[in-house]
DNA sequence: AGCATTATGCAAATGATTTGCAAAATGTCA
DNA sequence: TGACATTTTGCAAATCATTTGCATAATGCT
C-alpha cells in the first residue's frame, strides 16, 4: 500500500509508456495491502473498466520484467503480485493461509534474515529472496475450530 | 538425500500402509539431493514401473498431508517435493533457477532466519516457513553470458 | 494523411493438477 | 476359503492458471 509513489513516473522511469491500463493495474497492485492474484486484479479492474484477462497477464508480465512489481508465489497454484521493494517499501515476508488462499504482508521487523554468507558463496546470481509462512489465518481460525489446537 | 531414514517405518508411523508405490515414491523423494516436481517423480518411477501419473499425485498428496514430505513452491508453475524436516534433516532454503527451472537445496548454515517475534505475535497458526532464493544457477550462467553481469 | 510500432481482444492451446467413476488389489472375518 | 468391505489404482475428462497466435485497434511519428 503506497501513498508516496507516483505510479505515473515509476512507469516512465521504467521505460514503460504510462497507458491507462498499465497505470490502473499498477495502482491496484500498489494501493493494496496484500499481494493480489491476476484474477483478483482482473476482477477489481473489471468493476470499472472493460478489459480482457489476457491484457492483465501481459501487463503484469511487463511490470515484473521491468522490476516495478514482484511476482510472489503463494502456497497455492497461482502467483500473486505486489510492489517491488524500494526505499519506501522494504522487502518483507508474507503469510499464506491454506484455507482461504489469501496472502498477507508481514512486518519486516518480525523476521530477521541473514543471507550474506550464501550471497558470498553461491556460484550463481541471486536476484530475489522470498520468505513465506504458511498456515491458517486469524479469520479462518475463528471459523474453523478444529485448527485451534495443533 | 537420506541414508539414515527407514522409509518403511516412516510410512508406518505416519498411519500409511507401506505399499510398493508409496515406498518407491518416498525413496525417490528422499534419496534425491533436490526437491522434485511430480513430473520428475513420475518420469523417474516410470523407468522401472508401470504407474499412472494420477497415482503419483495422489500419493504425493497423502505424504504431504501426513507430514512426511513438504510441498515446496518453486519460482515456476509447478510444486516440488522434498523430505519434511526432521532431526536428521534440518529445514533449509532453496534456490530456484529461472532459466532451467531447477530447484536446489541450500546449506541451512548459509541463511539465518529468526521468526520468534512473528510466531509470538501472529494471530493465526504458522505451520511452515519457506525461504527461496531466485536467480540464475551456475550452469545456466556459464551457458548464458548475458547474465554474467547485472 | 500514410506508415510503423505498440497495445489489446478473442479463441485456442498448454501445463499442472484435480475429479469422477469404475476396476483391481488387499484386508477382514466367519 | 469365500463373501464382503475398504483401499488403491487407472483412465478419461474436467478444472484452473497461464500462455500463444493471430487479427484488429490504438497510438506515435513524419
Ligand atoms: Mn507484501
Ligand atoms: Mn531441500
Ligand atoms: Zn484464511
Ligand atoms: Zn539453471
Amino acid at each position: 500500500m503506497c501513498h508516496h509513489c507516483n505510479y505515473n513516473s515509476i512507469l516512465k522511469t521504467s521505460e514503460l509508456s504510462p497507458t491507462p491500463n498499465r497505470l490502473k493495474i499498477l495502482e491496484i497492485v500498489g494501493n493494496n495491502n496484500r499481494p493480489l492474484s491476476a484474477q483478483d486484479i482482473f476482477e477489481t479492474l473489471s468493476r470499472s473498466e472493460e478489459i480482457n484477462r489476457v491484457t492483465v497477464y501481459r501487463i503484469l508480465d511487463l511490470l515484473v520484467e521491468k522490476g516495478v512489481i514482484d511476482r510472489i508465489s503463494s502456497g497455492g497454484r497461482s502467483f500473486h503480485y505486489g510492489l517491488a521493494p524500494n526505499k519506501n517499501h522494504p522487502s518483507h515476508p508474507h503469510f499464506y493461509c491454506k484455507l482461504c488462499g489469501n496472502l498477507e504482508c508481514l512486518n519486516p521487523e518480525g523476521v530477521h534474515l541473514e543471507i550474506e554468507q550464501i550471497i558470498r558463496t553461491f556460484p550463481g546470481v541471486i536476484e530475489k529472496v522470498e520468505v513465506r509462512l504458511d498456515g491458517v489465518c486469524k479469520i479462518c481460525l475463528r471459523n474453523n475450530k478444529k485448527f485451534s489446537n495443533h
